[in-house]
RNA sequence: CGGGAUGUAGCGCAGUCCGGUUAGCGCACCUGCUUUGGGAGCAGGGGGUCCCAGGUUCGAAUCCUGGUAUCCCGACCA
């Protein structure tokens, strides 16, 4: 029997262990606060890193690699830099084991002690620029646009699955540039790009937008962010790209001959997602019958079950089975045909509910008799009886359709929790009645922010970019604001 | 790092207050038969350092002390 879930009980990590666990996305490691991620949840992330890297790759993006080791004196370079991640990192001390002198185990050498520690990055920007010093020195050297597949670890205090673990997977891109401007540029599109990712292929809506000053990364001049609406009604921070300045080229001593024959820092952008977009996915679209997938990120888009009393009818199945696989993959569409006959087909259709798998199709004797299949949906449960003859485009179809419903349904249910205040009384009501998101006029003071914070736990997600100019009043100091910024409780 | 809760079979739990047969239940697992269009039924079976280390006791899952891990709430954060 399925579980009795309840989606929209503030406790996801309750929800991610009885459902997603199951669901062979990923559970708790022995190891603090990290993930082991199951094959079935690794394919989501395996889809979502291919399309992420075309994008990047057709927006002029290339692949590198640097080391997950940062000698500590990296980290004294940049002075706010240091100051937003010195303290959660995990440091590298010694070099070797021994066996224990009392013959249990083993203990760490005391004679293998590191004469300078390393951090375990936590984000790679001092060791890329310590590098990219080596690589810069004229003009004609930029822009540089790397970009990092990797994993960093942030020793948390507290961690939650796929939101902030221990050890996360993750891109980031480190680029340089000759003039501000590109480099403005250069953050811009990134930001773009993950939106584009976001609404297209995780079927996810998001909201663009500029960081205040006091959420800002350590060492920015200004971070872009995309955020999403969970379904229990709190915001999550999806994507960010940071316009760097030369913080961290003055830092590192990052100079080049510009074409005019003088000498700059050169200016510097980073941008990243992780696999807490993983979180998002699920968060956004599941329902209390396990994950629901958009078709462009699922594993497999179509799987097959057969309905069968023995191995003969089983067999005349599979042979029309295999003519199915073949035209759905000639369109592309991946499949997966479970005939395993260790489990059941009802057994079978709850399994891939709760994988999210998009489109279901079951084959029986009947079936077999008038060359039709049953056609279900993922999003909606609908079932449908579908001609063998041109199931290949019932599916595509089906997919596309899919794949816009579920956007659609995320963005109905982000516009039905996003409201409008224009009193603080207002404010402190909506969060605690409906939360979601809130659009309200703000000062612009880093004091005002907090003490809104302070008061109500909410934060300013992003001063948004297409947010229309209004005049009005501040709900928190009466000051004059001229346009409204986004709040919400947030992961 | 502060506050709270919980560690008993692969998973979920009861038993702990008030110490006393061989530690129990559901799911899962194994075997057999019947089943197979929405998580099958019956019968039989296997599986436990009761988180760890000490202590009290004739006797400890249960009481005491100290660790440790996980979860929740804060602070911190992608």
């Amino acid at each position: 029997m399925a579980k009795e879930l309840t989606l929209r009980s503030e406790n996801y990590s309750q929800w991610y262990n009885d459902l997603v666990v199951k669901a062979d996305l990923a559970e708790n490691s022995a190891v603090r606060g990290c993930m082991v991620i199951k094959p079935y949840g690794y394919a989501i992330w395996e889809k979502m890193q291919a399309e992420l890297d075309r994008m990047f790759k057709e927006s002029g993006h290339v692949n590198a690699y640097f080391p997950l080791f940062i000698p500590k004196s990296f980290f004294s370079k940049e002075a706010d830099h240091v100051e937003g991640f010195a303290k959660e990192c995990a440091v590298v001390t010694h070099y070797r084991l021994k066996n224990s002198p009392d013959g249990k185990g083993v203990v760490v050498d005391p004679d293998a002690k590191l004469e300078e520690e390393l951090i375990v990055r936590p984000t790679s920007e001092t060791i890329i620029w310590s590098t990219y010093k080596n690589w810069i020195q004229s003009y004609r050297d930029l822009p540089i646009l790397c970009n990092q597949w990797a994993n960093v670890v942030r020793w948390e205090m507290r961690t939650r699955l796929f939101l902030r673990t221990t050890e996360f997977l993750w891109q980031e891109g480190h680029t340089a540039h000759a003039t501000s401007q590109e480099a403005i540029e250069e953050t811009e599109r990134m930001i773009n790009i993950y939106a584009d990712f976001a609404e297209n292929y995780m079927a996810m809506p998001v909201i663009k937008g500029a960081k205040s000053a006091n959420e800002r990364f350590a060492g920015a001049l200004e971070t872009y962010t995309i955020e999403a609406l969970m379904q229990d009604g709190k915001a999550l921070q999806s994507g960010t790209s940071h316009f760097l300045g030369q913080n961290f080229a003055k830092a590192f001593d990052v100079r080049f001959a510009t074409r005019e024959g003088k000498e700059d820092y050169v200016w510097a952008t980073s941008w990243g997602v992780s696999t807490r977009l993983m979180g998002a996915l699920i968060m956004a679209h599941s329902d209390d019958n396990g994950l629901v997938l958009p078709p462009k990120l699922a594993p497999y888009q179509v799987v097959i079950v057969p309905i069968y009393k023995n191995m003969e009818q089983l067999a005349g199945i599979s042979k029309k089975v295999d003519e199915v696989v073949g035209k759905l993959k000639s369109r592309g569409i991946s499949v997966k045909y479970d005939n395993l006959d260790t489990k059941k087909p009802g057994w079978k259709f709850a399994e891939y509910e709760l994988k999210g798998v998009p489109v279901r199709l079951a084959i029986g004797p009947r079936d077999l008799e008038n060359g039709t299949v049953e056609v279900a949906r993922r999003d909606t449960f609908e079932k449908q009886v579908a001609s063998l003859e041109n199931i290949d485009q019932v599916v595509e179809g089906l997919l596309a359709d899919i794949q816009k419903n579920i956007y659609v349904k995320a963005a109905d249910f982000r516009a039905k929790n996003t409201t409008k205040v224009d009193t603080y009384d207002e404010f402190k009501e909506v969060l605690n009645t409906k939360g979601g998101f809130i659009l309200a006029h703000w000062d612009g003071t880093v004091e005002t922010e907090q003490k809104i914070k302070d008061e109500t736990k909410a934060s300013i997600r992003c001063i948004p970019f297409d947010g229309e100019a209004e005049e009005g009043k501040c709900i928190y100091s009466g000051k004059p604001s001229s346009r409204r910024v986004l709040f919400a409780l947030a992961y």
